[in-house]
DNA sequence: ACCCCCAACCCAATCGTTTGGGTAGCCCGG
DNA sequence: CCGGGCTACCCAAACGATTGGGTTGGGGGT
């Protein structure tokens, strides 16, 4: 409740001060200061006197004023490649979670996973003054990160990582060998993986995780079975009709590393005659809401979204106190559905 | 570029007055002001200098105190229900795209359409001192919206609207009318509604818009055949499940007014033994990404919700200018696909 | 020669908080 | 009785930008 003096401004600690007759900075640090500050500020009777005016009069710190002080603004950026993308939107429910526990606001930008969008949109950010970022669009090359740690500014990473900075990520390459330990239990031998863009941690991480592990129990896999797309249904349709086209055995089980670029998978197969599930298994990957909902339901490693985005602030606030941080694998587990539940007849 | 001077501080309008051995307020007329102002407190070969100066040093203006100065931030705050659901991070893309041009930076939360948190949130971001709210959560009984129009605090409406308040908003009712046209027209005349939450106007715009039009085109509709639901794939199961055990005849026809609650109503159809588009057809809207993409594409209502976004947002630029805005509505258009192609022999 | 005006600046207060230093009075011990 | 140490405050200078008013010095008009 932000409440206004009589001539129309809002409440400031003046005001109060002067109302009660005393000085603005002990009103000052019996509000916003530690207990210990706050108990030697002023007595126990002035210090109630004080809350109970500033709530009376709805008194609401102006934090720009407060900011510009303490050159701390409580505001921290969040870049995404678009919020539009079902995991970014959870992974920020989180962010939005710790960051109002922790008593920060935060900015959330697009970048469309473009690198000029990325430098723009964190300059921006950086002119309002945010005391931290949490970058959810890393590129594995990390130029930009580069930059940002010569410039000393504080940032985590989330969802993607890049080695040799602090980061909040799935365990991506544990989900890729669920998948393959999965997959290969079941009886397949021919696979394909729908791999993501390359510049992605997540979708290295997660194919990576995949083909070791598939070779680890003695399976092979061709290079060419391993297309790199979008992550959307959009690239799931072009990937998997490369992989259709690709000239080798027409695989028994295909892996996405997303649950779009699954669902795009779906589509082309069943176009293609083939019945997801039975005659070709597909999972993804994040397990997102419409995952289970399909018509045919579709596995996938569920990855822990919200947690992912709570550690990532929490992580950045450590950074902020002056922590050295390492970086944050949340494990995954497996959600087996009726796309890739059947085994194959040994 | 915000760059830092010997000392580590970040480059003032200060520093670079007193290195061109001029007056702070000279410059900053010179860099913040309209041609007009500037042109006034200036040569032009000063002005050029300062410009210059600015540029090497990587000066960024302080919006603290800029904003502690002027009583305004140029942050604008955007509450939505949740940013996981689809359209409303759509629109928030449209917000943050218009929202740049005009100047001005973007917070969201997430309600969860929860009455107590609109409180709360709207409150944080009053406490930020945000310029203006965007509502994408408005309920339609509006007694927050009375209290923060008490309270001159400047906003508009998105998504969905409240009579009486500025807003930008799909033209629902004609949404709705569109897909009985269509569901008319095809031969149905038995026809379900899934018909979302009775405090959105979504909601009730786009049942009633339907709802009327099919009376008006001769039709028939029982009000058991209308049911409230949730908006998500849960709610859409639910639903159906009602309709099917109403003990009206089956409809050949669903309208979902929701694609989410499409989706869900399509999985319990099937697991009914009912195949979508040939035994029943259905309806969603928004046309959300998916929707094209499911083994049996979705029929929907398109509603252009960047451009909401994007009007949302010059709408509340508008009212802090000083006008007053009357609501806008944005049409739809009718996606026809294999949910709802087949006709009904007459 | 006088006045006025304009261009090109300068001045200083102000926005609301924070924070490193006072200081006045009181109590208590030696 | 004096000094020291509390307690409970006060003081004033920041932080960086904005803005309504000056103040010069020179040129132009008459």
């Amino acid at each position: 409740m932000k409440e206004n003096t009589a001539d129309g401004r809002t409440v400031t600690l003046k005001d109060l001060a002067s109302e009660l007759g005393i000085h603005p900075s002990t009103v000052s640090r019996i509000l916003h200061s530690g207990s210990e500050v706050a108990r030697g500020a002023a007595s126990v009777a002035t210090a109630e006197r004080v809350r109970e005016l500033a709530r009376k009069r709805g008194y609401s710190p102006n934090p720009q004023a407060a900011g510009l002080r303490t050159r701390r603004t409580r505001l921290m950026g969040v870049i995404v490649p678009r919020l539009s993308d079902l995991v970014l939107a959870i992974m920020y429910e989180g962010i939005e979670e710790a960051a109002a526990e922790l008593g920060y606001s935060t900015f959330v930008m697009n970048s469309r996973d473009d690198p000029e969008e990325q430098r723009r949109k964190a300059e921006t950010m950086l002119a309002r003054r945010v005391d931290g970022l949490i970058i959810g669009d890393a590129h594995l090359d990390g130029s930009h990160l580069r930059e940002l740690s010569a410039r000393n500014v504080p940032f985590v990473l989330m969802n993607r990582r890049v080695p040799g900075y602090p980061s909040a990520t799935c365990d991506d390459v544990l989900g890729g060998r669920l998948v393959a330990d999965h997959l290969w239990g079941s009886g397949h031998r021919d696979v394909a993986v729908i791999a993501g863009e390359p510049y992605a941690s997540t979708a290295v991480d997660r194919t990576g995780g995949f083909v070791d592990r598939w070779k680890a129990l003695g399976g092979t896999i061709s290079p060419k079975a391993v297309v790199w797309s979008r992550f959307d249904t959009v690239g799931g349709h072009e990937a998997t009709e490369t992989i259709l086209a690709s000239g080798l055995p027409r695989p028994t089980a295909i892996f996405a590393v997303n649950d779009f670029a699954a669902i795009g998978a779906m589509g082309t197969l069943r176009s293609h005659g083939l019945t997801v599930g039975r005659d070709v298994a597909v999972v993804g990957f994040n397990d997102t809401s419409v995952a289970a909902e399909l018509p045919i339901p579709l596995s996938s490693v569920r990855s822990p979204m919200l947690d992912i985005g709570r550690t990532a602030m929490r992580l950045l606030k450590r950074v902020l106190d002056g922590e050295t941080v390492e970086p944050v694998l949340l494990e995954p587990t497996l959600c087996i559905r009726e796309s890739s539940a059947q085994s194959i007849p040994g």
